[in-house]
DNA sequence: TTGACGACATACCGGCGAGTATGTTCGCCT
DNA sequence: AGGCGAACATACTCGCCGGTATGTCGTCAA
């Protein structure tokens, strides 16, 4: 990070970033192959050319929004798992209430990577399919953090007996599932607070072992 | 309903099943706007004119496959959710557990359908528009089904203070994800109850009340 | 000042795919 | 035995959309 980077150290150049941006509602409100390049560019407020300038197909355009989605969610989580002074439940519990969190702040984004990891092809393009396959590859990673995690709270007793790996599928099914029917629009600060923290608590709660 | 339907009181004609069947594969493997009507009548062995016969537009077989899949799960749930001799966490438990099963067993079907559900629009007919409208009441229904069934643990002490309808999305979504990673082809029976299991259990502890 | 290049807009092409129009082949009824 | 309609297949149309080719306007360096 040196001076001023626009977010995060993965730079989408400062032209793209608009396009990025309006591809995401557009691909949110009508699904990939039913939005028009020409639906993204008015949805910015310009043509074609202006998309073609900064990307060669609509694929490219996609997968980027892509990247850029998984890309949020592990640096949002690393740090989070990667916590030594906390017990397991606890970064669980945080892990889980800020991937939620995510899922309605950046929703379009977040909403369009979910589809792309649905996706078996992309299109003919055997580039564009390697990239698919990478992010695929991001997503494995990504819940290998939380199997981790569960792992340590298993062997330290907080969690029940589980395949952790299999764990993650109920825990990030769920939170996953926000960005589907989470209105961006509606509510304000506190309310998708208290959200997360519902979602926080059954999926903990899920994993914890039984009352008695 | 007179003598001999094929399976359930909701017809689809005898003709129409293998379309139905086709398609749904065909939609599960490359989404909506993606498949072609050829690639549905191929998937079949067949041509275009087939389907044509049968269905007047590519948007009508797929409301007929949504409203197929939301009818099986409806048609599951309701006897166990209105089962009076069972408490609620253990009617919960099977609703749940049912509701996973279809998403593995009924995989096309079931997938097709939840896609259906985040989809605003359809196309420009207004009369498919007004079906896919009856599909999300046909979703909402069944989410009630499932918050009385919170409610009635709730008020019995089981389950947490929860706001039941807002539980039912951490819930369900779980649920309805297995559609988008569960692949039909592996997996023997043992292997889905195990599975079925797994998510029942989960759902259930997320719900119960703290263990102190 | 000019000319070269980046940042777009506009005009255009070509293919694909939804829907239609038109056969063709059966079985069945009379 | 003949004709009539259901159940398809085949042939065709036509609009839309991804991609390309070309034009235009500013800006900045020499």
């Amino acid at each position: 990070m040196t001076a001023d980077d626009d977010t995060a150290a993965h730079l989408p150049a400062p032209g793209r970033r608009d396009i990025l941006e309006a591809a995401a509602t557009a691909f949110t409100r009508n699904g990939y192959a039913a939005t028009t390049i020409d639906d993204i560019a008015r949805e910015m407020g310009a043509t074609k050319g202006r998309v073609y300038h900064y990307y060669r197909a609509k694929a490219d355009v996609f997968l980027d929004i892509v990247t850029a989605g998984m890309q949020e969610l592990i640096d949002g989580i690393e740090p989070i798992a990667g916590n030594g002074g906390l017990d397991p439940a606890t970064r669980l519990w945080r892990m889980a209430h800020h991937h939620a969190g995510l899922m309605m702040t950046r929703n379009s984004f977040q909403r369009v990577a979910m589809r792309a990891v649905e996706m078996r092809r992309l299109g003919e393009a055997p580039a564009q399919q390697q990239a698919l396959e990478t992010v695929i590859a991001m997503r494995d990673r990504y819940e290998q953090i939380f199997a981790d995690v569960i792992d340590e709270g298993r062997e330290a007793g907080e969690f029940r007996e589980v395949d952790s790996r299999l764990a993650t599928k109920p825990l990030l099914g769920a939170l996953n599932w926000i960005s589907l029917w989470y209105d961006p629009q509606r509510g304000d600060y506190n309310t998708r607070q208290r959200l997360a923290d519902e979602y926080a608590d059954f999926i903990v709660g899920g994993l914890r072992r039984s009352p008695r």
